[in-house]
RNA sequence: CGGGGAGUAGCGCAGCCUGGUAGCGCAUCUGUUUUGGGAACAGAGGGUCGCAGGUUCAAAUCCUGUCUCCCCGACCA
């Protein structure tokens, strides 16, 4: 993508309305725009970082064999009476009435929906297990939304819900899903952990949530600090069952004594197992190879629009950050210095074409602007590697690399470039 | 919902106390000179002061109502 042609309101000064590092950063890039209060819109760049997050998201639920569909945001009061969340569920959902003054609701969630959809067409035990899941906007009606898109009232969330045959074949998908949520968050580049957390609303009895643990987080969480470097891969269903860190209401609610350090964080993920809640709602019974049974359930959620927010808080550069390669928006930004010589002009062009047709995400900062606006801007983006095209390839038919996570900044021969760009991209993959 | 703060040009703010019809910085537009880390000079455009009433010869300014946004708390898959 040429600069030329994207847009990027950026902002010099800092919004008023904004006082945490993301929703500040997040405003000045040019990434979201506010509509109302914990409302926003998401701009070329914040989008383009958003889909990227989808992508990962939809390459690790594909290969689980969790298929993806698309269920309405507005769902019918009806549904959610019949589980009996209409009256729980309280202020936070958004209720609507049509102009048949039929009820309907804004959905903070999808179990109700998602298990009559499953009912109208699973009707037997070898239709078993069935995954599915979307990637939609929801809306919760928060009390005091804040922080931007950080606790927002319409966030977009990965819901995925699963159907089993019977307990010991959920908690396998549970673990599963476990898994697969801490694969998904390395390659996102967030480090998570795993902690156990009360069922609440959903209900059912096994549940965790996965934080991000930063100082500026708004959750607390205990941890046993030996889980911040486990590697979970051999975990069994009864050692996840017994991890000794817990969110503060689980640590609360259950009484815990042992001594956990205590860490502020942000939840990016939440999974639970609920078993036969909203089966049995429903009557949703499946016929087995004698008689019939209730499908075990379980539904597994990632807050999609604050991980942008949360990579930025978790960041290490003061007031910015440097995408991790996987959701940067673009992998390598080229920064033409000298938009009077036509030679560097058609370096720049020939290199941009090279980076797009080997299938690279590559930004090329093509504007007529001074040297200082285009270096700002890159630092701005939080784009990893910068290419610097200007005086040095005139002179010596060289170009200056900034790669941003070391803050190195080498000069190789022109030649090299491409190449060099594409190695440093593998190398942090 | 309780407590606090704020709505004046695209953004950040001053002006309000003490009423006289709006100003600064950044951004934008034009021109010239600049150009490896947010350039300099010269000129220009842009605001029914959140909205609605009221007081007054006169309201951004005083009074009343109302809407919106932010912060702290309670709330929260």
């Amino acid at each position: 993508m040429r600069f030329s042609k994207y847009f990027i309101p950026t902002q010099k000064e800092n919004s008023s309305d904004a006082k945490i590092k993301s929703h500040i950063l997040m405003i000045k890039s040019g990434m979201i725009k506010q509509e109302a209060s914990g409302i926003y819109s998401w701009l070329p760049v914040g989008f383009r970082i958003i889909q990227k997050i989808i992508k990962v998201i939809e390459k690790f639920h594909e290969l689980a064999g969790v298929n993806q569909i698309l269920m309405p945001t507005i769902q019918s009061a009806e549904i959610w009476k019949k589980s009996n969340r209409y009256h729980t569920y309280g202020k936070e959902m958004l209720r609507i009435t049509d102009r048949h003054e039929k009820e309907l609701l804004y959905g903070p969630t999808n179990e109700e929906m998602i298990t009559l959809l499953a009912k109208s067409f699973i009707k037997s035990y070898k239709n078993l297990p069935r995954y599915f899941y979307h990637i939609q906007s929801k809306f919760r009606d928060e009390i005091r939304p804040r922080f931007g898109v950080m606790r927002a009232r319409e966030f977009l969330m990965k819901d995925a819900y699963s159907f089993d045959l019977n307990k010991k074949k959920g908690e396998e998908t549970y673990l599963m899903f476990f898994k697969l949520y801490l694969k998904i968050f390395k390659e996102l580049g967030i480090k998570v952990i795993p902690v156990r957390a009360p069922a609440g609303e959903i209900g059912g009895n096994l549940s965790h949530e996965f934080h991000m643990i930063v100082e500026s987080g708004e959750s607390e969480i205990y941890i046993d600090e030996s889980l911040e470097s486990m590697d979970f891969n051999n975990y069994s269903i009864d050692d996840v069952m017994s991890i000794k860190s817990y969110t503060d209401e689980f640590y609360n609610e259950n009484k815990i004594t042992m001594s956990l350090k205590k860490f502020k964080s942000i939840e990016l993920g939440h999974i639970f197992l609920f078993g036969d809640k909203y089966s049995k709602s429903f009557d949703f019974f499946i016929d087995a190879e004698k008689g019939k049974f209730l499908p075990f359930m379980g539904s597994y959620g990632i807050g999609v629009s604050r991980i942008p927010a949360a990579l930025i808080e978790g960041s290490d550069k003061k007031d910015g950050v440097i995408w991790p390669v996987n959701v940067s928006p673009f992998r390598a930004v080229i920064l033409n210095l000298d938009k009077k010589s036509d030679l560097v002009e058609k370096f720049c062009d020939n290199m941009y074409s090279r980076f797009i047709e080997d299938g690279i995400d590559i930004f090329y900062d093509d504007r007529d602007e001074r040297p200082g606006i285009k270096f700002s801007d890159a630092d701005l983006l939080g784009i990893p590697f910068v290419i610097i095209i200007g005086k040095n390839y005139l002179k010596k038919k060289s170009v200056t690399i900034i790669n941003k996570y070391s803050d190195e900044e080498i000069e190789i021969p022109e030649s090299d470039a491409v190449n060099k760009i594409k190695k440093l991209i593998k190398l942090h993959d």
